[in-house]
DNA sequence: TTAATTCTTAAGACTTTCTTAGTGTTTTGC
DNA sequence: GCAAAACACTAAGAAAGTCTTAAGAATTAA
């Protein structure tokens, strides 16, 4: 899966030796040099992380994260300065989800952007490299794309077939509402939605002999599903 | 691993707001509001780092500092006060391991944060590698939010689960009522309520054989509750 | 355009949580 | 040792919260 990442600092050194690390690691980047182009290209393209400079000249990196948050979108952001910037700094919640000090040492920066990616690395560094998981009668072929209950092949949508893949690649751990939303849509959720659990109902229409009383795909009250772990 | 940190201020509203950031983060945090409470908590708990405010009626964040590493305990200490103090210097002669000024912005106090706890951690990020919690019969998944009590799975809702989890990771240190009520619910009880006995109750009611007996979950006469550590 | 899929909405079922009030037990002070 | 006080336990019902379900609108694919 491809992540875009949209560096924004107006020192064009800095974008430039940071772009090499990120593409380096297979990332899709887009660069900016103030915040009113970072916002341009935010409501472009889908963006998965913006990495700002917080001093920037016509829209300072502060500003332009309230302005992307107001506006609903989602991306995640790492907001970045000097250290001697530290007091321009003010407000609460701004809405940034990480920050770094400058100058920084680009391993860490790497590191940081994993982190925050992770949501998106759905079965990335959980899964097996296998090709087929199993649990109980439950069977997901994930090259043919055809899941079985009971030997009996089952037709799911994709986004269904996302949603089992993902519980049942880490059958017995349980994953809130939000952790399926975006490491299936790829997006944060905005807001609370039932979105999920409609896709779960007609997942269990399907592979549930009694949808009532689940076997497989369980829900933990409070807290999130699962598939049971056989 | 989890990683313990102690906050220390006597406005409670700093408190709170950075409670919300730490636990986001999955650190375990605990809350004092002067420099006696502080000194008591890091004598009851493993505390890994401690952000403490200078200025705190009863005992202030310097006294408290030096009778923390007289007594050769170990945890990281970050003191804070208002800028336009100058006892910085000060601070970090007596053993202090960082110091920031008042008002500081949450992120950056997180990514210092980070930066200390680094030592213990792999990289960067808090990575939880235990997810089974255990204690004579009682184990506790926190990956599927299961508990087992003799091989026997048992199904907590998610106050009781966040009570038992905090117990059996603790297991064999007393907590009061209110710390229970404020580490679960993440707020300070306004007054004496019986709802933790309540919950207590139907914890005992699922986990004990006899809930007049109990083996697990004990009470610690005028003082608060413990689960047994065996 | 039609068919399939996905998303939104809202009502109702169900579960959990909190409150209250009363009972039982342990400690304290005389 | 006994009464009073303090603290812990229990039960039941009200309130709050979460999940399920169905139906239809919106979107996408064929």
């Amino acid at each position: 899966m491809e992540l875009n990442i949209l560096i924004c600092d107006d020192d064009k050194e800095i974008v430039r030796a940071i772009s090499i690390y990120l593409e380096n690691e297979g990332y899709q980047v887009f660069k900016a040099y103030d915040g009113i182009e970072a916002i341009e290209l935010v409501q472009e393209h889908v963006i998965h992380l913006i990495i700002m400079d917080i001093m920037m000249p016509k829209m300072d990196g502060i500003t332009a994260t309230m302005k992307i948050r107001q506006d609903n979108m989602i991306p995640l952001i790492m907001l970045s300065a000097k250290s001697e910037d530290h007091d321009k700094i003010l407000g609460l919640n701004i809405g940034a989800d990480d920050y770094m000090a400058k100058p920084f040492n680009p391993l860490e920066l790497m590191a940081r952007v994993k982190s925050q990616l992770r949501r998106y690395t759905t079965f990335g560094s959980l899964e097996v490299s296998n090709h087929v998981f199993q649990t109980g009668g439950l069977t997901i072929d994930d090259e043919q794309k055809v899941i079985s209950v009971d030997h009996a092949e089952v037709h799911l949508t994709p986004v269904q077939y996302k949603i089992v893949k993902l519980l049942t690649a880490n059958a017995g751990r349980v994953f809130t509402i939000e952790e399926i939303y975006e490491k299936v849509w790829n997006e944060r959720a905005v807001n609370p939605e039932n979105t999920v659990a409609v896709h779960i109902r007609k997942i269990r229409e399907k592979i549930e002999i009694n949808p009532k009383e689940p076997k497989y795909l369980k829900v933990v009250w409070g807290v999130g599903y699962k598939i049971e772990k056989y």
